[in-house]
DNA sequence: TACGAATCGACTAAATTAATCAAATAGTCA
DNA sequence: TGACTATTTGATTAATTTAGTCGATTCGTA
């Protein structure tokens, strides 16, 4: 029954995920997740409190699924410059295959609600432990020229923010990879000890 | 004036028409119209009367312009075999590219609109009205053995109305012109004269 | 049968939104 | 300039929509 119930969960996450993908929050309603799910809506209730919840469920997974990806992808990489190379690419990427859950959010332009803002923030700062770490590693080893890893931690990853609204605003994702290998020359260029 | 005011209201047309497509009729609010045009949701009054006044006209150039690419792909063929072949492979194809409209559309379940399906209809009456021409064209040259070329061609849209189906639903749009040429096969080995 | 798990319909309070209107502003031409 | 029209807008409202609640019903199963 636990976990029977679980699975019921999970299954109103990922078509949840869907619907709020091409709607946003807003505009998507418990009676189309019911109705998607072929419940009626006050049995969504009976697995969730809120429709708030939901949405945080389904971005938790979605960062779970790219937390995952990162953490596969870097777990061959053992040398930090590489490391970071290997981290900036495969997010960037990750980002442009999930644009659409992204640019749907962004049609909210009430995106500004707290809680959106709250996961955000969240992230973030998940992602500034993440980088700092590699640049700390990298310190100790002698081969990154940097005196305070949190903060450039901090710009390494606004600068990726950067990035990300070219990216969700225009088509051309073509020319992005491109783009990417520039900043890590540029980046790389400054912080490597030579 | 005149012409400054009419301009005006197809860039709100213009506009309007990428919103639609993607949330709907219902979900698509007259402020998202307002903010996309950069005016005040008031002055979207001062061109159009209502919401629904707005997507008709949405639909209405979206008709106007299949129906123009049908004209011109026709005006090649003289022979009415032709001109049949011709007709249904342009009108699915064209179908095809215009599905993110369609789908928007459906997604609203309050397609049952009064007004979407009176759109609809007059829009197959027409179409009736032009594959019914195209069958008399090939009975008067001998070449088509349709008896009641009025119910025949309400039959033949029908069968096109039943193709459009799986079209919208699924993706396999890859398989479609293939399914489209079966059933002309179908379709004149019981209409062309032997 | 009994008992908890799951579903559902009916309802409400709050929020959203289409549409209106009177007032403000921009444009034009004599 | 000033008078007149075209356009824009903010404030408002009436109607609709929707998130969330609750009590009742059904399902599964032991």
């Amino acid at each position: 029954m636990l976990v029977h119930k679980d699975e019921a969960k999970a299954r109103i996450i990922e078509i949840a995920r869907g619907i709020f993908s091409h709607f946003g929050f807003k505009k998507t309603t418990m009676e189309e997740i019911a109705f998607a799910t072929r419940k009626g809506k006050s049995s969504i209730y009976y697995y969730f409190n809120s429709k708030e919840d939901i949405f945080k469920a389904v971005v938790e997974k979605e960062a779970d699924e790219l937390r995952e990806h990162l953490q596969n992808s870097m777990s061959m990489v053992l040398d930090p410059i590489e490391k970071l190379k290997v981290y900036i690419i495969v997010r960037m990427n990750q980002l442009k295959e999930r644009t659409n859950f992204y640019s749907a959010l962004k049609s909210d332009y009430l995106s500004h609600l707290e809680f959106i803002e709250k996961i955000r923030k969240n992230y973030d700062q998940e992602e500034v432990r993440i980088v700092e770490n590699i640049l700390r590693e990298g310190v100790e080893n002698n081969e990154f020229n940097v005196d305070d890893p949190h903060l450039s931690s901090i710009a390494i990853v606004t600068a990726m923010k950067g990035l990300e609204i070219p990216l969700l605003l225009d088509d051309e994702k073509k020319n992005m990879n491109h783009r990417i290998e520039k900043m890590l020359d540029f980046l790389f260029y400054g912080i490597v000890r030579r």
